[in-house]
DNA sequence: CGTTCGCTTGACGTCTCTCAATGCGGGTGG
DNA sequence: CCACCCGCATTGAGAGACGTCAAGCGAACG
């Protein structure tokens, strides 16, 4: 690294660079932006449905969620963060934020300020690319979770979440033979999954009795992953880890 | 308009211009963008999950939809798409399409080059964040869906999706009164609400029973706009048909 | 004119919800 | 340091929404 000083938004640029290569000026303009560093507490709202955000954050330490509310009271978790993604690149260009932005427990989030991100990637196009990429991911994403939701039982739909969690926190280092802090209530997942806390807590108790899966606390592990990837019908494609297809510009 | 000919391309940025003012020179390169008209049969697929696709398609006329295929078989349909609606920039930057689109009844897209479209974005910073808004609304509405399908019956699931096709081909003139041409089968309804054919069967029917809706043949017409809109929770803030937030470059 | 596709309706099964109660662990205040 | 409380996990019993299986019917189509 060329900055003496260690930046927050470096998890962000390895992330972005295991897709396409930056410039040194490209991922120097990265560094430059303004940033603040916050750690919050549990269930701590860092963008609330309705407000007009004037920054964007980035995921540094913890675990962030997207959830809405229906009128009914009724809560869904839209999706889930892990260190080094950028979490709403969406109120950039959104007059009102769509939905609410939490954190799980105790969290670390980097705040930017929208022009900042706004200039940055108009200035350079690949960052520009990079941002829009991120957000696709993103999209993709949530309509693997619609496809789960929509057309799983409550059994594969766990399954499946708990494959892509892991996944995707062993991308950052953060899950090691199939153990990750897992810092979510039964409430949370029963929300992210379409289905009541009571259910979720009996199809993870039959996880657990058929050794599929132990939970310790905070800590969660895999212990049969191929059963677990089979019940939950869990292809990783629509994680778009290899990256963007080769650009010629 | 400064051409001659009219543009397929034209419907496009009387949408985007809706949010965001474009110079002449924008628009012109948005129209100089190659570009296909291709009509096809009902049931077509434009883009098969698996495929590397080279170009990307706007819906110039009928009605296009996401679909993705679980390992068992059943089909989800992620999102509608209606004139001027730019279904697939996603596959853009994208290696591998990780889902389907497949076209309703008869239909007509213009089909985009996609390093026609990076280029463009890349010259044109104003373009590339209509593209990237494009986008941003598409994961807001999958977001709602989200939320329709995880938490809300099958009742007012049904609602919910007619309000916002209603919504949606209003905004394009092709919904006058209530009325509009719906051309999906029931079993489309059904794969896009994660139900089967016959449970939407009986909604449907109850909703005629109770004069909220009419259909007659491929014709719907909503009857009662106010109480299915409660019913279905109907709040239209996520399409973001406001546009985005006023930048100050 | 037969066939296929889509709509409709009935009976029955089941996955998931609701209601309800218990227990545990961690935080808080006296 | 202990009592208290609250949030969370757990378990049981009964109810309801929705799925499955099955059959009939009309319209479009080759």
């Amino acid at each position: 690294m060329h900055t003496a000083i260690a930046n927050h938004i470096d998890p962000f640029i390895t992330k972005i660079e295991t897709r396409e290569k930056l410039s040194e000026a490209e991922r120097e303009a990265l560094r430059l932006l303004p940033q603040k560093l916050i750690h919050t507490a549990a269930r701590t709202r860092i963008v609330e449905e309705g407000e007009r955000p004037t920054h964007s954050c980035m995921v540094a330490e913890g675990m962030v969620y997207r959830t809405k509310i229906a009128e009914s009271g009724r809560r869904q978790i839209m999706s889930f963060h892990v260190p080094g993604d950028f979490v709403d690149l969406h109120t950039v260009l959104f007059k009102v934020a769509d939905h609410t932005i939490e954190t799980a427990r105790n969290a670390a989030v980097v705040m930017v300020p929208h022009e900042a991100v706004l200039k940055t990637a108009a200035e350079y196009p690949a960052i520009g690319r990079a941002f829009w990429f991120d957000t696709l991911v993103d999209a993709s994403i949530l309509r693997e979770t619609l496809l789960n939701i929509g057309r799983r039982d409550a059994r594969a739909r766990t399954a499946h979440l708990l494959c892509e969690i892991a996944l995707r926190l062993r991308r950052v280092g953060l899950c090691r033979n199939g153990s990750f802090e897992l810092p979510l209530t039964q409430t949370d997942l029963a929300d992210a999954l379409g289905v009541t806390p009571i259910h979720i807590n009996r199809v993870l108790g039959k996880f657990r009795t058929e050794r599929l899966i132990a939970m310790d606390g905070r800590m969660a592990t895999i212990l049969n992953w191929g059963a677990l990837r089979d019940i939950g019908e869990f292809d990783p494609t629509y994680l778009h880890l290899e990256g963007p297809k080769d650009l010629h510009l």
